[in-house]
DNA sequence: GCCAACGTTGGC
DNA sequence: GCCAACGTTGGC
């Protein structure tokens, strides 16, 4: 069981969209290091919903991966920006998951998580990180919530 | 909108 | 394999 921070654009896919939504694929990562994170993951692992290009930053919410080592279905969609001719069915170049809804958090703003923690820690805090999949040590999980008073809620 | 950081591309 | 040019991310 892993922790993970996966970035999103409130503009583009908020939390509340998934809160809407449930469920949805991840899709759109076209960066190997955050692919080589999204393909290590596993069911039942936990993610933080981090908004990027947000004001203020930070995190908004916590949700689950229920289904991992997923073939990104817009890499062989013509009409998608994330299209990749260099892919094919055969040996999809890019995976990724299924995430869950779990709840939302009052936001923890990238400051506080600046104040908190230093970049050894967490390395969303670290400067120029433009990681959009990031793990996040367990250690780390108990004090991030702390900071909204959460906690991670029993799973059925 | 700016721009620092940094990943990717492609010529050599 | 190097590295300049270019593109993207994301905070501000």
């Amino acid at each position: 069981m892993q922790y993970w921070l996966m970035k999103s654009e409130p503009d583009i896919y908020s939390i509340a969209d998934l809160e809407r939504d449930r469920v949805t694929i991840w899709d759109g990562i076209r960066n190997y290091q955050a692919r080589n994170y999204l393909r290590s993951m596993r069911s039942g692992d936990v993610a933080f919903f981090y908004h990027s290009n947000a004001n203020p930053p930070g995190i908004a919410g916590l949700m689950k991966i229920v289904e991992s080592n997923i073939a990104d279905p817009t890499q062989f969609d013509l009409d998608s920006k994330y299209y990749d001719a260099k892919s094919s069915p055969d040996s999809p170049r890019w995976q990724t998951v299924r995430v869950e809804f779990l709840q939302r958090i009052p936001l923890i703003s990238l400051n506080q998580l600046r104040e908190n923690f230093t970049p050894e820690e967490l390395t969303v805090v670290r400067q120029g990180n433009r990681l959009s999949v990031l793990p996040v040590e367990a250690e780390m999980v108990d004090r991030i919530l702390a900071l909204s008073s959460q906690q991670i809620p029993n799973q059925r």
